[in-house]
DNA sequence: ACCGAATAATTACACGTATGTACACTGAAA
DNA sequence: TTTCAGTGTACATACGTGTAATTATTCGGT
């Protein structure tokens, strides 16, 4: 039991086949002509030894990490938990470790990342700015972006997902308004001012062009927002409701949003969903358990990982950046018509 | 703009600078003489050319990669995803990348980690086989164990963290039977045969022990395990509640289960907490929003996340491994009297 | 028997970094 | 002048790997 790892390198594996360094390189890589008594001695070898190429060393020699960077704001939040499992999952099988850091706005933040020699990067983040993006694009890293806003001002050998959180809001929006709502507000936790000018977060953009498509008036009533603990957010709700000014349907950023909003819609006294309809984001674990059961969208994890390590390992390829399309499936349960 | 990222070098640093490159890796490392004027000119080089040492290179001296493995079994679970965006935000802060792998039981998992050349792998798994992690142990990696079970048989440089999940459920199972339960069970999603003999899962032991010390019997009336998915829990529940066996309060291993049962018991027309007492574990988001809100245990993955970076720096630093006691903190909501 | 081919194995170097060792210079004490 | 400590710089090597270039071996064919 040896108290300081000594890990067996090349040589050793060597030594013990009685074949040169190279030889067992080759054999390993499978990529020479190697006979085949060596071979069998060299694999023999390292099945004794437990030999396993070290991949820093690989990396270093360009050959790539195998090393996927992922970017989110929160993995606390169950959509980036169940995203990040599938990742790995994905990940795994082809050979890939994953690696997480929490979107920050700092230059070094950039800096560590290029530093690390990963082979690729995928960013599902509303909070990283573009420009670091832009930046990590033109240093020649793979980058795969989960369009959850615009990215608009972002160019270059870039691979985008679109999940369907647009369209899945849409269909969102068309369901409530064909149950028969006339009066649909928007809960988002943070204000859309204080991220984003105009409509680049895509679930916000969706609603808002569906609205309008079905000839709705958006207003400052539309929207709930700004409400950064539950308390805060329930008040408001109440707020609006007992405003008097008409709402009959509640379109929520996520499944945690919708359950607070639930809770407020029914300590008001409204029934759910007769009087109001509320439909959450995400189909977390919550919205299931929770009664009555959310009504919600449902984006397909396994399918969004599966893309982003197609995506990139076209990217590696040196193929062009490309694009998928993914889609949303609607939950309906106990809390919409 | 780049196409292909040529990251500079050192190189390129100590040429802009007029120096060698010896001169600049000083000045990096600050662990030698070096004159005032050339310091001046080599971070004036690496400001300009946006130099980073590359931690392939680095980690391959022998310098450590500062990168940390965490081992789970699910970071979709909101226990694991709050721990790991803890130990993100620790480990950020100290220069560390945190990667993530899902717990296996094949030789290759193990292969893997260790090929990795990582400086530490923090374990919180009731699934790893305790021979792979006394392998890892072995072969000199710095383990941080997260003592959600007993891991009794492995032996060597490992630090330890309770959490505190053994004394937090005694804690609840206290509170139910000062506030006058006398017939609890224990809910749990795993057949406890499926993974241990007996005793070794810190929740499982930490309730029979109380259980006993307060003088109730346990027999197989006192678990509901095995069911795999909602419906099946909520039939076990109902079934059990029908029964006719006595039953005033259920401990569950954690909130969704807790939920789960929680709804089942009031589908079957009992009061919560009044004629039945429901407790979860992790304090997670969904505790909080479910209506009656869900009385749990909270573990501080903040705490956790610290010590473990504590103790992993200690190990790095050839300290004898050491043991971290944390303590879970009772959150008294709707669901116990 | 000899000579290209084809195959097998080896040598030598490179990736980007850290650092032991050696060397050069300065100024001051002997 | 010599000696030596202190300060500043450079060279050379090593980490473990991949692979181009090189040399050695085999082999079929005249």
């Amino acid at each position: 039991m040896p108290r300081k790892g000594n890990t067996p390198t090349r040589k050793d594996v060597a030594d013990l086949a009685g074949v040169s360094e190279t030889i067992v390189s080759y054999v390993l890589n499978a990529n020479r002509y190697v006979s085949a008594d060596k071979k069998k001695r060299v694999l023999a070898a390292v099945e004794k030894l437990h030999y396993r190429p070290n991949s820093i060393a690989r990396a270093l020699k360009g050959k790539g990490n195998s090393h996927i960077l992922f970017i989110a704001d929160n993995v606390a939040n169950n959509y980036f938990g169940r995203l990040l499992q599938e990742l790995d999952d994905v990940a795994y099988d082809k050979g890939y470790l994953v690696s997480l850091m929490s979107a920050k706005n700092d230059r070094d933040f950039i800096n560590r990342i290029l530093s690390r020699q990963v082979d690729a990067v995928i960013i599902s983040s509303t909070s990283l700015a573009e420009s670091y993006v832009q930046e990590l694009v033109d240093n020649g890293l793979p980058v795969v972006l989960l369009m959850t806003r615009d990215y608009a001002t972002v160019h270059g050998r870039v691979a985008r997902i679109y999940t369907g959180i647009e369209s899945g809001i849409m269909a969102a929006v068309r369901l409530l308004h064909e149950s028969g709502c006339r009066n649909l507000v928007h809960v988002d936790r943070v204000s859309r001012q204080e991220h984003f000018s105009n409509r680049q977060d895509l679930r916000f953009r969706g609603f808002c062009n569906q609205m309008e498509t079905l000839g709705h008036q958006l207003s400052a009533d539309s929207f709930i927002t700004g409400c950064h603990d539950y308390d805060e957010l329930f008040e408001a709700v109440c707020c609006r409701i007992k405003s008097g000014v008409p709402v009959d349907g509640f379109v929520c950023r996520n499944d945690g949003l919708a359950c607070m909003v639930l809770n407020a819609v029914l300590a008001c006294g409204k029934k759910v969903p007769e009087d109001i309809s509320v439909i959450g984001f995400d189909n977390s674990d919550t919205s299931r358990i929770v009664r009555p059961a959310l009504s919600t969208i449902a984006t397909d994890q396994k399918a969004i990982a599966e893309a982003a390590l197609e995506l990139i390992e076209a990217l590696i390829n040196g193929q062009t950046p490309g694009e998928k399309h993914l889609v949303t499936r609607m939950v309906i349960r106990d809390t919409t018509k």
